[in-house]
DNA sequence: AAGCTAGCGGAGGGTTGCCTCCGGATGCAA
DNA sequence: TTGCATCCGGAGGCAACCCTCCGCTAGCTT
């Protein structure tokens, strides 16, 4: 299950005081543009700056260049999933479609911190197993409706989108049209709808 | 046009003597390595390090990061665009297929680079121009001979495969799978074969 | 074989970013 | 209001990297 409201927050403990914590979020957004800006080498001291704070203060939050990874990261996957409610409503493949649209613009920003987190972590692992547990009952119910290929998982449906979105697009209109491409490889061989 | 025999060799000349020749090779070897490895921050002082040359010889080669990017990048769609050849006898859809494998391979090792060179470089657009004369025309036939969708452009296809190879997969089979889904994708709403 | 010159290597000065540390400021409870 | 625990800011030491400069080495030519 892991319901979105009640997240697994083991990690990254929010500060308890007022103005603490209005560094500690100021620090995440500040770190979110600089990392969409200069990748994930952004130098911290920018970020401290970005955020109106000193250096010490981002030390005190994040120890590490990789908890502020992993916190700014978490954040984005957390709204990510918690946009998968509702969506219920909508019939298998629309349902499954839209979900998909925001998962590319969550991935847009987050190429450059998943390639950091890639290679250990659990935090990553964790979110990826949330995102999964949103997103897979979206594709389960597309499938039973044979609407979506049987012969694919999950899985290779969250590699594909979340790689063509790596690209940068020059428009949103060829974004949305080459994302049309992959989704009708989704389809069954003949597809009904 | 653009032969690949005889390209643009506006930038980057080959020095001429032997040692600095060898030299040179050793560079951009070392730095595709290095690049792989690292990401587009790659030390420089490492690549030399990697090439066994000092690194004085390295910004004798590349007076920039930059140039040195350039050139690894180069050589690498040099490779790529002469693979096209010989793929003419095979059948369309069949070409296209085996060409955009090619492709992947390439890209997979390339993100680092052209996310760099992305921003403002009349070499990657002679790059762009050279890889669509290598591959435009084995999409065109495709389309020609019917098996390839007619309402997409052969700049969406490259957006397609390169972006989702820039995901990195756990296995190859699963990126077969998922070329497959992407490949399907591209075929005409009732294709045949 | 001998000379000329292209090319080599790496020491070193400058810059930038990382991270620690601690005196001073400030929210919060009583 | 007062007191204290928490939190702040940024100076400064350290390390890594960038790039230049120049005395020496070794291909190439005749």
């Amino acid at each position: 299950m892991t319901s979105a409201g009640q997240a697994p927050e083991v990690f990254a403990q929010r500060p308890k005081r007022a103005d603490a914590r209005r560094n500690y979020d100021a620090l995440i957004t500040a770190a979110r543009e600089a990392f969409a800006e200069n990748g994930a080498a952004a130098s911290l001291e920018d970020v401290a700056r970005r955020a109106s704070v000193g250096i010490g203060t981002l030390y005190r939050n994040f120890p590490t260049r990789r908890h502020l990874f992993e916190a700014v990261y978490v954040e984005e996957v957390r709204a990510l999933c918690h946009s998968a409610e509702g969506l219920a409503e909508l019939p298998p493949w629309d349902a499954l479609v839209a979900w998909l649209h925001r998962f590319v613009a969550y991935v847009a920003t987050k190429r450059a911190l998943a390639e950091q987190l890639l290679h250990d972590s659990e935090i990553f692992a964790s979110c990826r197993t949330e995102i999964f547990s949103a997103g897979e009952p979206l594709m389960r119910r597309a499938q039973t409706a044979g609407v979506v290929r049987d012969d694919i998982g999950f899985d290779d449906v969250v590699r594909l989108i979340s790689g063509l979105t790596m690209a940068q697009f020059p428009s949103p209109e060829q974004r949305d049209r080459v994302l049309g491409v992959a989704l009708d490889g989704l389809r069954p061989p003949a597809a009904p709808r």
